[in-house]
DNA sequence: ACTCTGAATGTAATCGATTGCATATTTTTC
DNA sequence: GAAAAATATGCAATCGATTACATTCAGAGT
């Protein structure tokens, strides 16, 4: 008991006075300069071993760690990267971007990087909160979704900063891209539909700003065309990647006269929707309509049924984008932060798609 | 065009060389030192109104944010709070979490605090990343699980940072709790299956180590108890808060000889995971058996069936808890941090449960 | 007119690290 | 063994804000 409480206190005393580079230089009879070279070994000059080791060792022992503010100060960077997330209900609270979280902090866990989340929405108002003019105290930015907004507003545009954009292409291409080529994805999707039979086939489309739905459609358009096949424009509805709106737009797929036998879905929730409303109105799936989504969203595999979905590899994706813009934020000149990196993405086929023959 | 590309320029210009304080001071003929007191408006000294108005006026017109690492180091904090969240496969990935960000980011978003996300596992290697002893360049900290590991570990235990937990209490009760009275919310499920008329019930328990899980099922238990009954212990199973588990748990439920009509599930995924295998077994849901959940996550809205849960409000509870820690931060004597705050849960009445008179 | 008070502003130290330059020490070379 | 080269360390300036203390100034009171 008394050992519990005084260990307690030596612990409190430590972190209400915590040491300083000055305090482990006294320790070790050596400047201050001698110090901050021995615990940052990426520097030109050199630390005698002998010496370097004393250092390390008094420094782990007195629990010293630099101080972060000085460091940036003196430095004039702020060891951060703003992660740029698209505050959007119903795609903020899908679990897509919890991937994109668990391997950005994997990632930065053992470098002298931290992050920092930067939640915007479409409407200027949260927008401008962030002070994109001076970085918002950011070396460097992962961009989630390049919207529209940004470039039309010129604000990333314009802004000098380091960035990795994941899964929407910027739209002049002048950044450092990773992601899976949605063209090549709708093309999958278009391909496995057309070899389960289906003919007649409805597409749910994302919103309007999203390049990578486009993209998305792109491909999975010119696999119709090469098979001389369309889609109806009383077919292709717009649901904004939002599983609410899926849900309501479903309707509109048996309006129609002929009847579709399959659905490809730009994004999961959208499909999730669209087969909770056919649910609703006695049309089962894949018995009557067949779907496909995109995105492998962790619920897919738990659905009812089981969604036939093009997975996208969001955390590896995450990782590459982190991994690249660390070593372009270590030497700018080596690892210039342009161009394309396509990782690849697969068909999951589940139990949402019935084959035709 | 060529004034788009002038435009550009002087962004990019400002953007480089970003303004100092010095260089205010010089524009508004003043020393430094009037500028820092005319831009932080809550320090003793005056500043008069007309000079306060003249360099509000320079800073804005040339895009002046003062230096956050000059600042922190001078000040002697971060301006940071902590977000501690337990990275748990399935737990994580459900959207509880996003909306504890949503809510951080809006309160934080008009103060000059930013925040950090720390997620922690419950094995050792990625606690011990995390620089707890010098406080992780956090001013305070936002706990969601106060982790049986916390406890065990004396890890946050014996650390003097402002701490405001959500979600459970911690078990020697000394910090700051905001969230839902997990014992009154068990008491809600349970009157309200009674209610309904049942008798037999299941009950499908969260991992151990949650003390908010103990909670609810003694909540849950003490009105059974009322009306003497009781859960069979072959009918009390334990899923650890995941969807998986409860999947492969659920058969457990039809093994015993009496079969339950009921089933209080401690968190929503669980629910989510039972009722997908009882359809598979072909019981189906709430004509077979009836199933509460917990949380109201935003699935359990648009589940087939749409889920009958207690309802929690994170988001309010987040918002809550970050008021309380920003209000302790600015004055930490007239706010300390003790004490439980309790916000409302509530019964929502879906259709995964059925009356049985 | 003179002192006194308090408001407004200025001066300069300070926070804690990094780093250019200078110096000391060791090693290499011929 | 001396000069040259390479290595190791120290000194002190620096990053950009905040703030204790000093000073100036304006107006009130007598």
């Amino acid at each position: 008991m008394v050992n519990l409480n005084k260990g307690c206190k030596q612990l409190q005393n430590m972190t209400q006075t915590p040491k300083t580079i000055k305090d482990i230089a006294d320790l070790a009879k050596v400047s201050t300069a001698t110090i901050s070279r021995a615990l940052n070994p990426d520097t030109k000059m050199m630390v005698a071993p002998r010496t370097r080791a004393k250092i390390e060792d008094l420094a782990r022992k007195n629990g010293y760690t630099p101080n972060w503010a000085a460091r940036n100060l003196r430095q004039k960077n702020s060891h951060t990267i703003g992660i740029v997330l698209p505050y959007l209900p119903g795609i903020f609270y899908s679990n897509y971007y919890n991937h994109i979280l668990a391997a950005v902090s994997d990632k930065l866990i053992h470098s002298p990087y931290q992050f920092k989340l930067l939640l915007l929405d479409q409407n200027k108002s949260k927008w401008d909160q962030y002070d994109f003019k001076n970085g918002e105290r950011v070396d460097g930015l992962l961009v989630i979704h390049w919207f529209k907004y940004f470039t039309s507003k010129k604000v990333l545009q314009n802004l000098n900063l380091p960035c990795v954009i994941i899964n929407d292409i910027e739209p002049n291409g002048e950044r450092q891209f990773v992601g899976v080529d949605h063209v090549v994805s709708g093309q999958i999707a278009a391909n496995y539909l057309l070899r389960c039979g289906h003919r007649r086939i409805g597409v749910l489309s994302g919103p309007e700003w999203s390049v990578d739905n486009q993209q998305r459609l792109e491909g999975f358009f010119s696999v119709l065309k090469k098979h001389n096949l369309t889609v109806a424009p009383e077919h292709m509805v717009r649901a904004d990647y939002l599983e609410e709106k899926a849900y309501a737009a479903a309707d509109q797929f048996l309006r129609a006269k002929l009847k579709i036998t399959a659905l490809f879905a730009c994004n999961d929730q959208m499909a999730f929707g669209a087969i909770r409303r056919f649910k609703e109105l006695g049309i089962t799936c894949p018995q009557d309509i067949s779907v496909i989504g995109y995105d492998d969203e962790f619920q897919a595999a738990r659905f009812d049924p089981p969604l036939t979905t093009i997975h996208v590899p969001v955390y590896d994706i995450a990782a590459e984008a982190v991994s690249l813009l660390l070593q372009h934020l270590a030497n700018p000149k080596s690892a210039p932060l342009t161009g394309i990196k396509y990782l690849p993405s697969r068909l999951v086929e589940r139990q949402s798609c019935r084959s035709m023959t």
